[in-house]
RNA sequence: GCUCUGGUGGUGUAGUCCGGCCAAUCAUAUCACCCUCUCACGGUGAUGACCGGGGUUCGAAUCCCCGCCGGAGCACCA
């Protein structure tokens, strides 16, 4: 098997499905798997050299380890040494119609003059192209197909053209002459001796286009599985490297880790386990037909992967202070409620608590702070009830929670739909950087950093 | 225009090749109830689908035909 990413770029969602997809299945028919960089675009889908890494990166969170890495940038000699082999079978012919003249006659079924050249003479004009020789445009080199096949798509299609735009990569920066997709890849898949491919169907004309190849050296073609596209709901920003790119570039987000992107690095800074991605991903199967991916399948995955191990906590965000008269001094609600051995946090009240504004119960109404107690909204207090927790089984009174007025944390939540100020509890400046807490009646958050005098976490889901 | 390819509940998926065990699986979602000092977790229950029309057959989600709707390719992108 293999993962041929083209490095333009950090990934987004929709790149996860290759890994988490075409990793399960290496995983689970013992098989090997190859991470082939087709980096063979200097100039259209230009590599960002940075991206190589990025996407090693992401794997690796997605919980996947390549066998081997090659990029297709360094395997140029290669390439030419198999185009040189089928110019002399008579499979490729140098072309310097151009793409518009060419196409003309491709839609007409007919052969352009070029065609019928001989393979010597082929041959010169390819190592010319090889040797920087040609300008770009002037040449390019075919592939023979049949050019009255039904299908235009595969007529004659080219395989290498000459870009003068140098690579990115200094070790590829010389080339001049470069295969494109359907010549580069036919060929490695070969070589690196690939039994399986797994892709979308965008390229499902390329396995037809890249069988004529395989006839002219006599392979045999790998077995080819075509997917379709997956939409995620949920996001406003459209999922496509560029896209993303732009907005980035723009100032409508923050970078690749935007809580608002529909990046893996967004969703990984909010705490997403790379794992409850793959799993959602895997469960879409292999289906030709495009995909409506819910958000909510990865939550439901990821929920299932922290809920056991998340601590307890509380923040307000929109609030209101209240002095209380008659309590504790401490609350102390339990860690995590289905593990009461882990212990509780101790709160101080210290006469007044800031609950949510929503959450402040009419005046003469009663509502449970949790872990404190229950209080009674007085004129302008919270007058202290009592401890009997039938109040709140029997007569439905709401429980809340809530921060001391005077001793809570700063806390910045960020979150897809915007970022809330809030306030959390004493204790959450403890947490060091990449724990998930449960903020109590808000949801999952990961905490970000933890500056001088302020908490910023990321909300990861309810 | 030419050529591929696909249509099962809100979403995803199983079943389609080799017609009956499918009054259609599982997950998620939504709702209700139980549990609970969280609107989390757990438990119970409910909701909800074979694109349409013909045909073949004792019997069709499954086979055939005709429609309808969708996706892809026809690049010197990947």
């Amino acid at each position: 098997m293999r993962l041929a990413p083209n490095p333009n770029g950090p990934w987004h969602l929709g790149n996860a499905r290759m890994p988490a997809v075409i990793g399960t299945y290496k995983h689970r028919y013992d098989g090997w798997m190859l991470c082939r960089f087709d980096d063979t675009d200097p100039e259209t889908k230009r590599p960002d050299p940075e991206a190589y890494d990025a996407i090693l990166d992401a794997i690796s969170y997605l919980g996947f380890e390549p066998d081997e890495v090659i990029r297709a940038s360094d395997r140029l000699p290669t390439y030419y040494e198999h185009a040189r082999e089928l110019i002399d079978l008579g499979g490729a012919y140098t072309c310097s119609c151009s793409a518009e003249r060419f196409s003309e006659l491709k839609n007409a079924g007919k052969a352009c003059p070029h065609r019928e050249k001989s393979a010597s003479e082929s041959r010169a004009e390819f190592d010319a192209m090889v040797a920087g020789e040609t300008d770009p445009g002037e040449f390019v080199l075919r592939v023979r197909t049949d050019i009255t096949h039904p299908n235009p798509a595969l007529r004659d299609w080219v395989a290498f053209r000459v870009i003068d735009t140098p690579h990115p990569r200094e070790a590829a920066s010389e080339y001049r002459c470069w295969p494109l997709l359907d010549f580069q890849s036919a060929i490695d898949d070969h070589l690196t001796s690939i039994t399986h491919i797994i892709r979308g169907i965008d390229l499902q004309d390329s396995a037809k286009r890249q069988g004529f190849l395989y006839d002219y050296f006599d392979w045999e073609y790998p077995e080819v599985i075509h997917w379709g596209k997956i939409r995620i709901e949920a996001y406003d920003v459209p999922m496509s490297t560029s896209s993303i790119k732009g907005l980035i570039e723009a100032g409508d987000l923050d970078g690749w880790d935007d809580p608002r992107a529909p990046t893996l690095a967004s969703l990984r800074r909010r705490g997403i386990r790379g794992g409850a991605i793959t799993e959602a991903m895997v469960a879409l199967g292999t289906s030709t037909n495009d995909a409506d991916l819910s958000i909510s399948a990865i939550y439901a995955a990821n929920r299932e992967r922290i809920d056991e191990a998340a601590d307890r906590a509380f923040l307000v965000r929109d609030s209101i202070a209240k002095t209380v008269i008659g309590s504790p001094e401490t609350g102390e609600p339990p860690v995590h409620p289905n593990h009461t051995e882990w212990g509780v946090r101790e709160i101080p009240v210290g006469g007044a608590v800031r609950i949510e504004r929503e959450d402040l119960p009419p005046n003469g109404e009663r509502v449970w702070l949790k872990g404190l107690g229950c209080v009674r909204h007085t004129r302008d207090a919270f007058e202290f009830v009592g401890t009997d927790i039938d109040v709140v089984r029997e007569e439905e009174v709401p429980v809340v929670q809530w921060v001391p007025a005077d001793d809570a944390r700063e806390l910045l939540l960020r979150t897809p739909e915007g970022d809330h100020e809030g306030w959390a509890e004493p204790g959450i400046e403890d947490y060091p950087p990449d724990e998930v807490v449960q903020f109590e009646r808000v949801g999952f958050a990961r905490i970000d950093r933890q500056d001088e005098d302020r908490t910023v976490a990321y909300f990861t889901h309810s």
